[in-house]
DNA sequence: TCTTGACTTGGAGTGAACTCCATGCTGTAT
DNA sequence: ATACAGCATGGAGTTCACTCCAAGTCAAGA
C-alpha cells in the first residue's frame, strides 16, 4: 500500500506520515527497491494506533515511547503496560474536564433557548455571562 | 482579589491571566487606582469559565468569540446560543474519541496484564503491538 | 523519448497557546 | 527612608504538532 493510499484511509497527509515515521510515532516503513514505501498490515496496525491515540490528544511524546519500548523486545513489557496506564490514566482525567465543560454548555445551551422563546433573560441575578 | 490569589485558585499563573485578558478570554479586568487588577465576583466567574473551556481543549478563538458576543449585548443572543452549540458538538466529537482510545489502551492493558502474569504473549498472531 | 504525476529528502515555516524577561511602579513592614 | 515582595507592561522566546517547499527520483502512458 502506498503513503498516499494510506493517507486517504485515516485522513492524513503524507507529510503528517513521514512525520510521524522520522520522529518514531510508527516505526520505519518497508521499502521498494526505489526507495518507495510500502506499507503491510503491521504499518497500517501502527498508523492506525497512532491516528486512535492522536485524535484523543496523546501526545506524540507517548506514542514514540511505546514504540521504542515494543522494538525493544520482551524485556519491556512491564514498562509498556506501566506507559499505557499512565496515558489511560491522562485520558480520564482529561475526559472528566470535558464532561464538566459539556455538562456547563448544555445547561447554558438550555438557558439561552429557554431566553429565546420566551424573550426573556431569565438568569439576571446569577453568574453572568 | 488580586491576581495571584486568583491564580492559586485556579492553578493558573498571573502570565496566563493577563495573556487571556489582552487576548479577550475574559472581559477586561477592575483596576484599583494605581492600575493594579482587583477581580470581582464576575471576573472571577470569567476566569471560571475559561479554565473550564480551556481545560477541555476548546480554543481560545472560540472562547474569546463569546465574551465579545455578551459584551455586544442582547442581540447576540441567538449567536451566543448557536456558539455554544458548536462548542458542544465538536466536544462530543472529541469525546468520543477519547473513549475510542480509552478503549483500546484498556484492552492492551489487561492484554499486558495477562501476559505479565502468565509469563506468556499469548497475541502473538494478531496485530502486534 | 518525453511528459506527467506520485514519490523521495532535508529543512524551513506556521499557528496555537502559552511562558519568560527586562524594566519599572506599588505598597507594606522595619 | 528604605528594602523588598508583588504587580504592571511590551515584546521576545518556547513548545508542540504539524505543514510547506525546493529539488530531485521514479514509473507508466502517449
Amino acid at each position: 500500500m502506498t503513503i498516499s493510499q494510506v493517507c486517504s484511509r485515516y485522513g492524513l497527509t503524507p507529510d503528517t506520515l513521514r512525520y510521524y515515521e522520522k520522529i518514531g510515532v510508527i516505526p520505519e516503513v518497508h521499502r521498494t527497491a526505489s526507495g518507495i514505501r510500502d506499507y503491510d498490515e503491521a504499518a497500517i496496525g501502527w498508523v492506525e494506533n497512532a491516528v486512535c491515540m492522536r485524535s484523543a490528544g496523546v501526545p506524540v511524546e507517548s506514542i514514540i515511547e511505546y514504540v521504542r519500548l515494543y522494538q525493544a523486545g520482551d524485556t519491556t513489557l512491564q514498562a509498556r503496560r506501566d506507559l499505557l496506564k499512565d496515558v489511560h490514566t491522562s485520558l480520564l482525567k482529561q475526559r472528566q474536564q470535558m464532561d464538566a465543560a459539556i455538562d456547563r454548555l448544555s445547561f447554558k445551551i438550555s438557558r439561552y433557548d429557554a431566553a429565546l422563546k420566551t424573550g426573556v433573560l431569565s438568569w439576571e441575578e446569577e453568574d453572568g455571562q
